[in-house]
DNA sequence: ATCTATTCGTTGCGTTTGCAATTACTGCAC
DNA sequence: GTGCAGTAATTGCAAACGCAACGAATAGAT
């Protein structure tokens, strides 16, 4: 076993437990979110995406980068949550291919419902995680990323 | 804007750093074992969990923790795998409710080719997240998992 | 021995996903 | 202007997912 061949281990061990840690946390936003507001995560990731640029638009493919989705998908997903009237889709006048979104008060509303939910879920996820031995040093890391 | 505060946008921006991380290594991850060597990650995830048990068997429960899957969708991935002859499926003497998984010769090969694949792409792409400011401090993290 | 609670794997079903092809628009070259 | 490569968003389609319900087997209580 060369020094060479214990950098690939140690990638491929870090890689494994970032999509265990992944895997557990979106695992319990996901239970929660969805019975107690009726949002999947990705749902509430668009939202709070939204919210955090404040007054300001979005394009789809930010909001595809910002999801880590791909564009077919994000259509859809604003679809629905225009369908649910939590967003509208507005054209963009200098560049007539894109299309901007913004938050509705409804969703401005569902998010600050939801909010709560979430940040208390993703702590006990964390709190969980670093109960695990795998995942601690990971869980860990997610804290000193200022 | 409390200390308390402080806290939640610490917790939600490392799980959005961790989100973005994954999904660009999974992506690309994706498309390199797909094009090359007709696997998915889970599928390659699975044949290397069993792997890594040299010599000894796997139940589907802990091949579902190993790969972050469902159980029905371990039950149709090992299905997948096994209709193209890359495992066996083996009942289980002692707990007839039981189904070990093990490698056939075949997924041992494919694997085999698979690897480097594997390790030089999550490479490239843990180099290529050190150069994304937002990414680079949980990327880096990744290597001090020892 | 039997009854009950629990666990393991599988299946039906509806939903979401990504890829590839398509339409619409921009902007640069000439 | 006209043509043409590049980009934005959408849609058809097949594949994969999770949840809930199910059947089969085990373990503990009485």
């Amino acid at each position: 076993m060369s020094v060479a061949d214990d950098a690939i281990e140690v990638r491929a061990h870090g890689w494994r437990t970032l999509v265990a840690l992944h895997g557990l946390i979106e695992t319990k936003l996901e239970r929660a979110l969805q019975s107690e507001h009726g949002l999947s995560v990705v749902e509430y990731t668009v939202l709070e995406a939204l919210s955090r640029q404040d007054g300001w638009h979005m394009r789809m493919q930010q909001l595809a980068r910002a999801a880590a989705l791909s564009s077919s998908a994000t259509t859809r997903l604003v679809t629905r949550l225009e369908d649910r009237g939590l967003l509208t889709r507005i054209l963009c006048m200098d560049d007539r291919r894109g299309i901007y979104t913004e938050l509705t008060t409804g969703g401005e509303r569902l998010l600050a419902e939801a909010r709560p939910t979430h940040d208390r879920v993703l702590e006990e996820a964390l709190a969980e995680a670093d109960a695990i031995p795998e995942l601690a040093g990971l869980a860990g890391a997610i804290h000193s990323l200022a």
